[in-house]
DNA sequence: CAACTCGATGAACACGTGTTCATTTATACA
DNA sequence: TGTATAAATGAACACGTGTTCATCGAGTTG
């Protein structure tokens, strides 16, 4: 029992079962020709005696692992998490297994994709940083996949999957101008992801073409992301020209800080002004909050990847997609009822 | 551009140094003797070609991988996504990489364990689920060590990291004696985790030791966890025998979930009753919430948890460890200030 | 100067699998 | 019956690394 437990190779299994251990491989692969007789004699001693492959060996001869390379960053984000639940679980539904590291910086990115390299990744997901264009072609001359989720880049046999961020700024605005809406203001933070800095420019084009001038819109940037930097800017925000009557957030976890930093200022949504933020997460949805959001498509965005990295794998130079997921609106209270009683 | 791309390996640096290939895996992993100036070529000759080791010919060799198994279950969660987190960081931070798995059955969990020992994983962390018995013997019939989070179980040579749920019942309570309070109820959803019984078990005994009778303790088990589950219990609960002043949660999601029905009740903490949930999750801190929560210490959990891989892979055979890693209590509001103005 | 020790080096093996290639066996057809 | 064809099988190689063992040379001691 304290051996150190001598581990059952395809060798054992060919000799449990009279064969040679080619056919033991070719038995289990689906591979080749092989008697079905035989096929099954084998599959029984594999089964008997508890065979299992050992993934190390088998990627090391077929040089690529059934590994896929995820990277993220701030994982305990809200949306990120659930990003990221989405993706393990597209991952493993596909029979691969997820190579998660957490990078905050673009070297750490650097050091990470050195690694998945190094471990003969099927793909790689990229859905924080901007992959550097070394190790992007590291990966390429691997045959190594690379797939980025919410961002859009021009870097060569690299696909993208993206929200579509053009629709959702529509989408707001058409929202805002049928509750009657004519001032505005945009909320993002310092140093925003990509994603954030496009939805800004969607949000600013969607009001151009209703006509809405640029003098009616207030740029507001928080010095932090999440809750924290959105609350921030509420309790700084200028009131001496009073209240826009549409805010539109680069993400939810800006729009709730900011809400409830107005709530500490005496003001609410929706008797006060208007709050649409994008990301549906989970806390939206509560009592406290109701906010009116616009939903990422996230199975689909996972599927997408997938398509992507397969796709490419098998035809690696075919030219960089770009896939857009759509989004849609979800309506709620956008302020909540409190101290109903 | 488009061809294989040779991959450069151990006997390209050893041929472009002019020594031998095994002089090449010595000079880089200081393992064996050898000359300083060579040892100095050697590396030179890999930097300058670029050389990175393959890690799954090096793992097949050491019959080990540099990989850690991770089992988690619904990432979303904003507890288990900060615990994922810590988790991460810390297995990249000792030099490992992170293979995470979600599981929502505990067959799941089997098929996931399985495909562990298959990458001959350095290590599995459980944080979800029970590891079944087969299982973990396989793990340590292979010297892979097991370790679970938040869950103590009598399994041998498996061990525990654990947030000390006694002493955090015993904090509660301290705490809503100190405020008076004489009726409790006890909150956690049907299912629970193992930690969420046992935090209800620790409440009781905390009570009994304050002298404080059973039957001033009701028992409310919510249909399902998480937010909404919190907030039907609030919404079902039987106000017949009035409120309870204090009310003890197995989770922050519970908690916020219940403060939100109770206040659509036309009920509001810390006025009609006090609330104390476990897991201060960055929610809890929000404006809008503000709940006293029984802090984990996610750091010291995940530190400890790569502790006793590390230990055990020294020492396979050593008794089970049992490690509590303290709680504390954060004091806020416990209930919002809403509609200040 | 001879014998001995010790540090440095390279050849060879092991890890466990997939796949190619030659060989053997069974089948079909004239 | 003899031959051509196809299917089934096993031997051998490749994947890239770590490690053991024998060898070789230099330095030390008597």
């Amino acid at each position: 029992m304290s051996k150190p437990h001598k581990s059952i190779t395809a060798q054992d299994v060919a000799d449990h079962a009279g064969v040679s251990r080619a056919v033991v491989s070719r038995a289990l692969s689906d591979k080749g020709s092989i008697a079905p007789e035989t096929k099954t004699k084998v599959i029984a001693a594999a089964r008997e005696l508890g065979y299992q492959v050992n993934f190390l060996a088998q990627g090391l001869n077929r040089k690529r692992s059934q590994l896929i390379g995820v990277v993220v960053a701030r994982i305990k984000d809200p949306f990120r998490s659930s990003l990221l639940e989405g993706l393990i679980h597209m991952i493993q539904r596909r029979g691969y297994q997820a190579l998660v590291t957490e990078v905050n910086s673009d070297k750490e990115l650097e050091a990470t994709m050195r690694q998945f390299t190094q471990f003969r990744v099927s793909g790689v997901i990229v859905t924080s940083g901007q992959p550097p264009a070394t190790l992007v072609n590291e990966c390429v001359q691997f045959k190594i996949p690379v797939v980025g989720i919410n961002r859009e880049l021009d870097i060569p046999l690299v696909d993208f999957v993206c929200s579509d961020n053009q629709q959702g700024a529509v989408l707001a605005t058409d929202h805002f101008l049928k509750w009657g809406c004519h001032r505005f203001a945009w909320l993002n933070y310092a140093g925003s992801t990509w994603a954030g800095v496009q939805r800004g420019l969607a949000f600013e084009q969607a009001l151009e073409s209703a006509k809405v001038g640029p003098h009616s819109v207030q740029q507001v940037i928080a010095e932090q992301d999440g809750y924290e930097g959105g609350e921030a800017a509420a309790l700084a925000f200028d009131l001496s020209q009073g209240l826009p009557q549409g805010i539109f957030c680069a993400n939810a976890q800006l729009a709730c800080g900011f809400l409830d930093g107005m709530r500490q200022r005496g003001f609410d949504a929706p008797k006060d002004f208007h709050l649409i933020g994008f990301d549906n997460t989970p806390q939206t949805a509560q009592y406290s909050y109701r906010l009116t959001t616009l939903n990422q498509d996230i199975p689909a965005l996972c599927s997408e990847a997938l398509n992507c990295l397969e796709s490419r794998n098998k035809s690696p130079n075919q030219a960089a997609r770009l896939i857009k997921v759509p989004v849609s609106l979800v309506v709620r209270y956008t302020s909540p009822v409190i101290n109903l009683g």
